[in-house]
DNA sequence: CTGTTAGCGCATTCAC
DNA sequence: GTGAATGCGCTAACAG
């Protein structure tokens, strides 16, 4: 019942606790027969030593913080697998920190800039502003952002801008013409970069088509499937309503065909639908989609921390993970 | 740079250590003058108290360690999200551990199951043998089942025997004989008890109705969207093949609809298909289902796990929480 | 190779 | 009210 601590072992092996320290953390300087010794004891104890003294006296947390935007969007889910997947193998425990708002996001970014709080950060899709950078750079604390970007950090991040484009050439390439954009707030104090990129290359892929933008063609609104819907709706009741929506994510785009069903529009005969992201919902709908590398983003962003924990690395590095159009059954030329 | 220790602000408001660790707890036993000093130097030098030196000298780890076979099933991150709701506003961090096979959760059953290692165990459908639920109540860590069953310890769970009946009485109800059935494997070493409960209470619907169990209409397989469709693609291909299958998942019920489209069946008039879960999915699919509180069942399990930290309470609180048919797009009378 | 000792940073006595 | 001292359990540096 006791707790049975270090001494105890030390005790019943009659050695120093030094030497049970070196059986415990594999040092080559002790004897196998001292060392058996010591095994047996620790096992007939049932001794395991205290992660929390450990942690205090190596001066390390063995702790990895992931902050998130909610639980509750699945491209969210599948990073954090990625990342659990790397960290799982490693001797880091993996401690959840779930942003409701702005406020919270703040304080995480002031509260964690601190040793003694992490060994490392990994900040998913949640861009700091200048000063929380720099607070991060001073605190030496190593960290990673995934999914957002900041010129002096550590990122892994894919070409939305060339995601937003890619999308929306396809739909031009089927012959659209009248192409509308539905998309989260792109200036809010969320800074939500990738959107903002989609958006970009969206207007970019119209250009250079020689399309004229059409500011009546987009909307901005809370994300959100039924958010969505409601946008769409708007979108779908214009006189020249547009032949082709796209969705700047996976859950938004299966709200857009929520909106179409309700107005009776046929998909893909009628409306085209681009989604974004490649969450699985997008093939269960199949929603032609960008996908973009969800899982390997939590991988490659997890394996990047860890590297920068062993021998940090001065500038940032910048992975950039390719993306891919998925062509599904959700658009077509336009029936006119 | 260096770090900033609580000696740092004592010197610097000219007090002792105790003090400052008092006016950081916020004793009463501090005068408003000299809390207001050490909080002056506290600001100045932007200290924050080091949590792992913290949980030494408490002699708590101020975490919580949940627990879940891995992320993948939609299913788990809605619980999730329900015990990070309620974490999120406690002094404990969250730790994740992800279990991938049956050798990993045996050894967390192990590891957490000691002090100085976390101050309360969730385990997500992760039903523990007797011997680790000895271990468990022996340990004194609280600790708490969510969507598993073992007679000695907390648990929160959903009747599952109850929702496997109602499933099936809703087909029998709609005019359905041949009622097929698609489960995980039931007798693994996983013991997943909820599948084994929905297929027991599918076994009763049926006698109730006076209809004889056959047992070729029962397949079990690994988990997942695909080997469902396999399964269901075996069942559908019989002569005498089933008018409604009851998956004892969602997801599983998505491989049925799956396999319905590939083999040309049409869904609802030639086949009914029932899930089990509620997760977002099924509603995009229309898909009628059994749905249980996934969120509600990670908030009740994560607060009757912080009450029993506060004081443990002796025999196994049982909480069940109430489920619910939805009957959706996807059940209809037999077209026979 | 091994025992002893000095911190790691904080909370908490116990005197004053 | 407040300061000084002790201990939480472990690692690492230092003698031997």
């Amino acid at each position: 019942m006791a707790n049975v601590t270090i001494r105890d072992i030390a005790r019943r092996a009659k050695v120093g606790v030094g030497t049970v320290s070196r059986v415990l953390n594999d040092s080559p300087a002790v004897s196998e027969e001292t060392r058996r010794i010591v095994l047996e004891a620790i096992r007939e104890l049932d001794y395991a030593p205290s992660p929390i003294a450990r942690r205090l006296s190596l001066g390390r947390t063995l702790t990895i913080a992931v902050v998130l935007p909610f639980l509750t969007l699945p491209a969210f889910v599948e990073r954090l697998r990625g990342v659990q997947h790397v960290l799982g193998d490693s001797e880091y425990d993996l401690v959840l920190y779930s942003v409701g708002n702005p406020t919270q996001r703040d304080s995480y970014y002031r509260d964690l800039a601190r040793p003694n709080r992490a060994d490392g950060l990994l900040f998913m899709s949640l861009p700091p502003n200048n000063q929380q950078a720099q607070r991060l750079l001073h605190s030496k604390v190593p960290n990673v952002m995934i999914g957002s970007v900041h010129q002096t950090l550590h990122q892994v991040r894919v070409d939305d801008f060339y995601g937003g484009e890619l999308a929306t050439q396809h739909l031009i390439n089927l012959g659209h013409r009248r192409i509308g954009l539905i998309s989260d707030y792109i200036d809010t104090p969320w800074h939500f970069v990738p959107m903002r990129d989609r958006f970009r290359g969206y207007q970019k892929a119209l250009e250079k088509a020689g399309f004229e933008f059409n500011s009546d063609f987009t909307i901005q609104g809370p994300h959100g499937r039924d958010e969505a819907c409601a946008m769409a709706v708007k979108l779908l009741k214009r006189p020249d309503r547009p032949s082709a929506i796209f969705a700047c994510s996976d859950t938004q785009a299966i709200g857009v065909l929520d909106a179409a069903q309700k107005l009776g529009i046929r998909v893909p005969e009628e409306l085209s639908v681009v989604g974004y992201d490649g969450i699985r919902d997008a093939e269960y709908m199949q929603l032609t989609t960008v996908e973009q590398p969800l899982f390997e983003s939590g991988v490659e962003g997890a394996q990047l921390l860890l590297e920068n924990i062993v021998n940090p690395m001065p500038g940032p590095k910048v992975i950039t993970l390719p993306i891919e159009l998925v062509i599904r059954g959700t658009t077509a030329p336009p029936g006119d």
